[in-house]
DNA sequence: TGAATAGTGTCTTTCAGACAATATGCC
DNA sequence: GGCATATTGTCTGAAAGACACTATTCA
C-alpha cells in the first residue's frame, strides 16, 4: 500500500487513509511477591509462537472500549473488570506489511481470581512476572513498559488499587499492593494512617483467619468509580 | 459495513477490521485574559460548515504523531510545537457512515506566536476562548473537555507550561499561565516561591520594560524535556 | 503459652497557604 | 517625584516520614 503522495480526492483519500485497528490489553495481576501480566502464544505469523499481549481486531458495531471488555471478557469471563485506555500505537515501522492501528488498554485482575481456569481453558496464555519478561511480539514490550509507569503513578493519587484486590481484604493485603506496584517497602503505620484518612475506605463487620494468629479486620472500598486525590 | 458476525476467515477479517483513521489537534493558546483553541471551518460533509477541531488522515508512511506534527506544521509553520497524545475516540455511533477512529493530541502555542498570520492564511481558522464554544462537528466538545482537563492536571506535576511561553518570561507572564488554566488567582510570594524552588528555571541575565515601572528579570525553562514533579 | 500478625501514637521536618511592606526603574 | 510593577520573608497549620511497642487470636 502506497499512501505517500498527497491525497486531492476524497474518495480516493478514504481508500488510502484506512489503517487495519487492533486492540490489545495489558491484564495486571498481583501474585504472591510480584507483578504479573497475561501473556498469550501467537497462532499465526508474524511472529507465530512467541508470546504477545492478548489482543484482537475491532468490530463494526462495538466501541474500541467495548472490543476491549470483549478481550478481557473470553480470556476471564468477568465483565466487572477495571478498564482504562493507555496509549495509541501507530507507525509504519511496526509492521512491513500493513499500517496497523493499535489500541492499547490497561486491565487490573483481582487477587482472588482463580488464573488457573483462565490458563487450563487457553493453554497458550501465560502469566509472566513483569521482571522477568521474553521478547515479546511487535512492540508489546514498549506497551508493557508504558502500562507500568501508568500503574505506578496511577495508584498514588486514584483508587485504581480496588481493581487488583479482592472486594473484602485486609489492609496488609492493600500494603502489599502498593509495595509490590511501587517496588519498596512501606511504613505500616503511615500506610494506614493516610489510608484511612482517605477515606475511600469503609470496614467490613468481619475478621479473617489467615494463621495461627489475631485475625485482621476487612475493608472494602466505598466506590469502584474513579477517583482522584491528592 | 457489516462486522458484527464472528471472523473466522484471516482475510476477511483483515478487510473488515479496518477502519478511517484521523487524527484531530487540539492547539490551545494563552491569550490576553482567556484561554483558546483553534478550531477551522469545515468545507465538507458532515458538519459542512460548522466549526471543528483541525486535523486530517494519516499518510501511509508517517506515524501517528507525525500526522499530528504535519498538522500543527501546515497551521503554525513551526516544528517546535509541544505535542502529546490525548485520547483515541472509535464508536459506532460517532458516525453513521463509517468507523472512524480518531487520534487525538493536543497542542500548545506559545503567547509570542503570530496568530494573525495564521487566521489570515487559512481564512476558515478561528481562535475562541474555552468559555464560551459554540456546538462543533462530531464529539469535539468532548475531546477539548478532556483536553482542557489534561492541562489543567499536567500544570501542576510536569514542566508542560514552557509550550505556552515564548522562550525568555517573567515570572508574572507564567503566573497569568498558571491563573488562566486553573482558573483562579494565585498569591504571588508562594507562587514564585514554588516555582523557583522546583529548579526548573534560570534566570536569563536580562531585563524587560514594559511599562514606566521598574522592569522585571527574565526566566527560561532549563530544559523542554519532559519533567515530572511533586 | 508461644507464635505470628494486628493495631496503634509521637516527634520531627517539610511544605502549602495566608499575609504586606519595600525596592526599583521609567516617565 | 510619582507611578506601577518587581521583589522579598514570616508565621501557622497540615501532612509526610521516621520510629517501636502492645494487643489479640489461634494452634
Amino acid at each position: 500500500m502506497n499512501t505517500s503522495n498527497q491525497m486531492n480526492n476524497e474518495s480516493l483519500a478514504q481508500e488510502l487513509h484506512h489503517a487495519g485497528v487492533t486492540v490489545r490489553v495489558l491484564l495486571f495481576s498481583i501474585s504472591k511477591q510480584c507483578l504479573e501480566v497475561v501473556l498469550v502464544k501467537r497462532d499465526h505469523e508474524p511472529y507465530k509462537g512467541q508470546p504477545g499481549l492478548p489482543g484482537g481486531y475491532i468490530q463494526g458495531d462495538e466501541s474500541l472500549e467495548a472490543a476491549a471488555r470483549r478481550i478481557v471478557e473470553d480470556l476471564t469471563g468477568k465483565t466487572d473488570i477495571y478498564i482504562e485506555q493507555l496509549y495509541t500505537f501507530g507507525d509504519p515501522e511496526r509492521d512491513a506489511n500493513e499500517y496497523w492501528v493499535t489500541v492499547a488498554y490497561f486491565a487490573l485482575l483481582p487477587e482472588d481470581f482463580d488464573k488457573k481456569q483462565m490458563l487450563k481453558k487457553h493453554g497458550a496464555i501465560v502469566c509472566l512476572p513483569m521482571t522477568d519478561l521474553p521478547t515479546l511480539a511487535y512492540d508489546h514490550d514498549k506497551m508493557i513498559a508504558y502500562g507500568l509507569q501508568r500503574l505506578k503513578s496511577k495508584i498514588l493519587y486514584t483508587n485504581i488499587a480496588h481493581g487488583l484486590l479482592p472486594e473484602k481484604f485486609r489492609l496488609t493485603d492493600l500494603q502489599h499492593v502498593y509495595e509490590i506496584i511501587l517496588g519498596k517497602p512501606l511504613d505500616k503505620r503511615n500506610f494506614r494512617k493516610k489510608m484511612l484518612s482517605l477515606g475511600l475506605l469503609k470496614p467490613v463487620n468481619e475478621r479473617i483467619v489467615v494463621g495461627r494468629h489475631r485475625p485482621a479486620m476487612l475493608y472494602k472500598f466505598k466506590t469502584k468509580d474513579p477517583i482522584f486525590f491528592g
